[in-house]
DNA sequence: TTGTCATATGAAAATATGTTCATATATTTG
DNA sequence: CAAATATATGAACATATTTTCATATGACAA
């Protein structure tokens, strides 16, 4: 039941959000079903390339779903599950 | 409701327990209320100053308690809510 | 005391993450 | 086709995290 690998996976994905930024993204697309880069850029305080390097990063590692139409493309939580995660932290942060 | 600041208070508490043999501890200590180093690095794969540096680190970024009790230090989850992050991320992993 | 056990600490090295900047690519429009 | 828009990419740098090693500290027992 203490699986190392299990847990290294976990964290993996954990690293993956464990960022004031891409938290954000998260909490974003947790509502919207999909957005386009733009429309996050806009939301967030974050310069075009950064956001892009975050959201490709997201993307290789399992955690959004990329879909281009034109010029654009929009970004989508792979799994919805992963809101939970934000619910859960904060209910941690309070309960302090 | 979009607050970075909150995002990133979230996601300092992440980044404290983004790492395999952290979630490792706090797996074990889920069940076990409260553990030595000594016990918690027998049943890790970790070697002592590392795990003490993980532990310390945990400790001062508020996930855990810690009590010495003569030659012994025992840790403790600052708040069980933590051990729910498992779960979330857990059931995120399988339903992709 | 001295030795030993349990744990912590600090510095250095290794590695990973975040950020910036300049530039590339894809798509659309004129 | 050329220009404009949306987004991605790569390299360089800055910063943070992880790991190792050597050593320190605190507590107890002989």
């Amino acid at each position: 039941m203490l699986d190392l690998n299990q847990m290294d996976q976990a964290a993996y994905t954990l690293k993956a959000i464990s960022n004031g930024t891409r938290l954000c993204v998260i909490s974003l697309l947790a509502d919207k079903e999909e957005l386009n880069v733009s429309e996050i850029g806009e939301r967030l305080q974050c310069e075009q390339s950064l956001l892009s390097h975050h959201l490709t990063d997201m993307r290789a590692k399992g955690i959004l779903n990329c879909r281009r139409d034109g010029k654009n493309c929009y970004y989508s939580l792979k799994n919805k599950q992963i809101t939970k995660i934000l619910d859960c932290i904060q209910s941690c942060q309070c309960a302090e």
